[in-house]
DNA sequence: CAGTGGTCTAGACCACGGT
DNA sequence: CCGTGGTCTAGACCACTGT
């Protein structure tokens, strides 16, 4: 009944002996040669079962320190950032969307700032409502660079919604996330077909292919909206 | 000039293709064995590069079948939960804290279905607020299985809040956030100090070791609060 | 300086799942 | 069936860092 060795039966062990405190938080562990040598399998083996522990905030490993059971476990939690269609779908509703405005303008100060653009350069402003089952589910502001985008100003952004149509046609790239909470004003309050001042849970995003800014987007959600996630 | 290879190297250069649209999205890469060949390298190397691109959402693979790159490169966001001290600490602002209640009682409904406990159930519930440099920060409202968690009943909440006091007790395996925004009721109002019906950035979190429900909290932050990542 | 984790290699076997 | 990714091994060298 022994099954073979792999490194997730080192890692269950591990977690185990965490879990019951035969390793105790701040305490260290035994180094990975003697683990391999315990639990006979490669040295390797072991690596790659704690390598992801300490990733996941488990264990806390530094070189010559070795290895110890993390003091604060910061508990990490993942988000899938789905194209919105995607999340609507999965929330077992049929997706509509509404281009709502399309337009070259100079972009406010706020978003100039988090691109690191010169104020009021000329960005492409998309506005688009995403509903879910015919409801307003999500308003999506967005302001694009176009010079880092060739293709975009030609796009048809009335079918396919910025949001996707940039995950398919642009470069990977990084950026941030900021979640919060603020209360809908008048244009948010219509749109979203709910009471000014409601609580509206929102996002903003912004997005860059190396050090080019690519865009910055609010997605802003109708009430009741939850983002959802295991730890 | 030629650096040593190591599987960032290859990651790098993998994401350069994907980039550069050298390798497009849904279409086949090289096998690993033709990668290592080109790249100098172990077959191993590839594979961890490629594995670790795969978890990121940037390739799909399938035995047999090979990578390809995502057609939908799903965003993820990863977020790191901190005990609130930490949050404010690393905000610059001094913490501080006030056990609000602490009491013994059936817990409601909503609470005892998320932890899959009878209804009724008498829980140990835990109120505290988490101040920044004297002002409210966060409000922390929590149930706690006292089953679950032997020397809570004893423990002294008023010195370290319960959320510290658990993740220094207790192994936690894993749970659910949900991140929503709520408008604030008479008593949030008077206790974080802001107008009702103030829009309110609000996270419900339940923890679990193995099937054993051990708490439910929600934690609401005082407005502007802004939850912040990067990609 | 010396111990520990981080990584690479070359070879091997296996499980999955298209064909 | 058999190609592809998934993983293990044994040995090796290296980078970082505490002492």
């Amino acid at each position: 009944m022994t099954q073979p060795v792999t490194w997730q039966t080192i890692q269950n062990e591990a977690l185990r002996r965490i879990r019951e405190r035969e390793w105790k938080p701040g305490e260290m562990i035994p180094h990975e040669a003697d683990l391999a040598a315990e639990l006979g399998c490669a040295r390797a083996t072991v690596n790659r079962a704690l390598r992801e522990l300490a990733a996941a905030g488990f264990l806390e490993r530094r070189r010559k320190a070795g290895t110890r059971v993390a003091l604060n476990p910061v508990r990490k939690a993942t988000f899938d950032i789905p194209i919105i269609r995607r999340d609507v779908e999965g929330r077992g509703a049929v997706h509509g969307y509404r281009l709502l405005e399309r337009s070259s303008a100079p972009a406010p100060a706020p978003v100039t700032t988090k691109l690191r653009l010169p104020a009021r350069t000329r960005l492409l402003r998309v506005s688009a409502l995403h509903l879910a089952d015919g409801a307003p589910f999500c308003l999506e502001d967005r302001w694009v660079n176009p010079a880092a985008v060739p293709g975009i100003e030609a796009a048809d952004l009335s079918a396919v919604s910025a949001n996707e149509w940039l995950v398919r046609n642009v470069t990977l790239s990084g950026g941030g996330i900021e979640f919060f909470a603020m209360p809908a004003d008048a244009r948010l309050a219509a749109v979203l077909a709910c009471e000014e001042g409601a609580a509206l849970f929102a996002i903003d995003r912004t997005t860059w292919t190396g050090a080019t800014p690519i865009t910055a987007v609010r997605l802003t959600y109708a009430p009741g909206y939850r983002m959802v996630t295991a730890i």
